[in-house]
Parts: C-alpha cells; sequence; structure tokens
DNA sequence: GTAATCCCTATAGCGGCTAGAGGTTCAAGA
DNA sequence: TCTTGAACCTCTAGCCGCTATAGGGATTAC
C-alpha cells in the first residue's frame, strides 16, 4: 500500500539521502509519516520520483525540471515551456557534443605523440599539454 | 620584469581569484610578495599557469594536472605517465561524447514529439519526459 | 596629495548530490 | 512477547573547481 524511504528508492534507483534531498528542494512533496517519524510514500510519490529520475537522465537541471512539476501541476496551461526547456537541452547537449569532439582531437593527437618510454624531458605529450599553438582547433 | 597577479590574470585568461586558489592547492608556487603583501609573478609562473590553463582547457581534472606537474619538476624520470594520462583523458571523453549522443537522440525525438500548443494535459514532450520506457535507448 | 584602480584575506556559495556520526524505529524470528 | 539487526531519522560536512561577496590596504597616475 505505501512504501518506506529504501523501498521507494529500490524502486525508482534514486538513493535514499537523494530522496531526501528531493524532497529538502521542495522536488518531491513531503510525504505522510509514521508514529515514529518514517516516512510513508505513495503511488503518486512513486511517479513524481520517476518522473524527476528521467529528466535528471536526460541532463536537466534542476531548475527546468522544477518548471516541468509546476507545468504538470497545472494540465489546463499551454505546454510551451515544456517545449522551450526540450528545445534548450537539446541545444545544450549539441554544444557540449560539439566541444568534447575538439577536445577528443587534441587528445587524440596528443596521445598518439608519444609512446611513453623515454624521459620527460623530451616528451612530445608534455610539450603538446604546455603549448596551445600546437593545437589544430581553439577548443575553447 | 615582474607582473602583479592582474597582469598574470590578464596574459593567461585566468582570473585572479582562480590564480589564488591554485596558489591555495600548490599547483602554483607562491610568488614573492611586495613590501605592501601584493604577489609579484616571474616568467616561469607565467608559464607554469598557460600549462596548468591549457590542461584545464583539455579537461583534465586537477589531479592528473598535478601529476603531469611532478613529472615535468623531475626531467629525467619516464614518461609512462604522462602517456597513461592522456590515453585515460581521450577514453573518458569518447564515453562522455558516446554517452550525450545517446541523450541527443532521445532528446530531438522528445522536442520535435511537440510544438508547444497545446494545454499541458496532452503534452507529448511532458510524457515523454516522464516514461522511459518510450525512450529508444538506455542513455544511462 | 588625492583619487582611481588595483590588490589583500577570509568566508560563503554554486550544483547535485554523498558520506558520516549518533541516535531511533520497525519487522521478522525465537 | 522479547530480541535482534536492518532500516530509518536528523544534522553536518565534504566533493570539484571555481566565483562572489565583504571589508579593508597598496600602488600608481595625475
Ligand atoms: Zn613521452
Ligand atoms: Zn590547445
Ligand atoms: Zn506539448
Ligand atoms: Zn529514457
Amino acid at each position: 500500500m505505501d512504501f518506506s524511504i529504501g523501498e521507494l528508492s529500490k524502486a525508482t534507483g534514486v538513493k535514499v539521502p537523494t530522496i531526501r534531498y528531493y524532497e529538502k528542494e521542495g522536488l518531491i512533496e513531503a510525504p505522510i509519516r509514521t508514529e515514529g517519524n518514517q516516512r510513508r510514500y505513495q503511488e503518486r510519490d512513486l511517479d513524481r520520483l520517476r518522473f524527476l529520475k528521467h529528466c535528471r537522465d536526460l541532463g536537466l537541471p534542476m531548475e527546468a525540471i522544477r518548471e516541468l512539476i509546476d507545468l504538470s501541476l497545472h494540465p489546463d496551461q499551454p505546454c510551451s515551456n515544456a517545449n522551450r526547456i526540450a528545445a534548450d537541452q537539446l541545444q545544450a547537449i549539441r554544444a557540449r557534443i560539439a566541444h568534447l569532439k575538439k577536445l577528443e582531437k587534441e587528445l587524440a593527437r596528443i596521445s598518439a605523440s608519444c609512446t611513453g618510454e623515454h624521459p620527460a624531458a623530451d616528451c612530445n605529450i608534455l610539450k603538446a599539454f604546455g603549448d596551445h599553438d600546437l593545437c589544430l582547433s581553439d577548443h575553447k
């Protein structure tokens, strides 16, 4: 019927201290308590936490998740905010990929420039790490 | 001849508080001071900070940079550590790219699933954010 | 001499948790 | 019914790599 925090944790994959942290941050509602002050959750808390977890797994920042939760609590409002949040997140992810690809190129070059078998004084890797002029791109 | 911390900052693109933070962390050496207790840097500090900055721009964690600095201070040691650090970082970057690409796919799908022009109750984006079963991959 | 601009230390905060200390409650087995 | 031991509670501090104050002192250009 109702879950302890540990059961909720197992059901969602969210760690117990993290669940308490989300409660403190107002991202999930404070559940009812037993006489001994332990939390007891209902089905809807499970739904909410799964939603939250999935959003986190998609890389959304807490602030965006907060807005999405607000929106789902007001189902008659237009969904334009959800649309914007998804688009923003997609753009942010693409920007990060682009950046990391630049790093990948440079690091592949640097890593291949030495086999790791001579004194540090002559090491091309150390030289490459120290001198951005040897790089092919700006990588930020 | 010697630089103030602000001049060092301008020359390297590292912000003034960040330079002080690096000093506190032992990543750069504490420079000499004026009679009025202000830091004055030399050419070699500039080199060191540039090295550090470039490593950070390549995404290396501080711990790895610490090892690289140690290594460059012992130029007769073998460079195998530098080699390992570069390879590890390359691998880490590739893993992050792979992960982000999964997110990109899911978010592109989610973002395209709604134009943002109806009530939240019917919004496919909100549904997709709430239900991982609709996803195409595991994205962790 | 004075004003503008730098510089100093120290502390707290960011995001998003995670770990620990020190104590209480619950549930299953004897 | 009692006992154990796992799970729970609150509170605080720590993680990374900075960044942003606050409240002062030093330097420099005019
Ligand atoms: Zn080498
Ligand atoms: Zn570079
Ligand atoms: Zn919609
Ligand atoms: Zn998913």
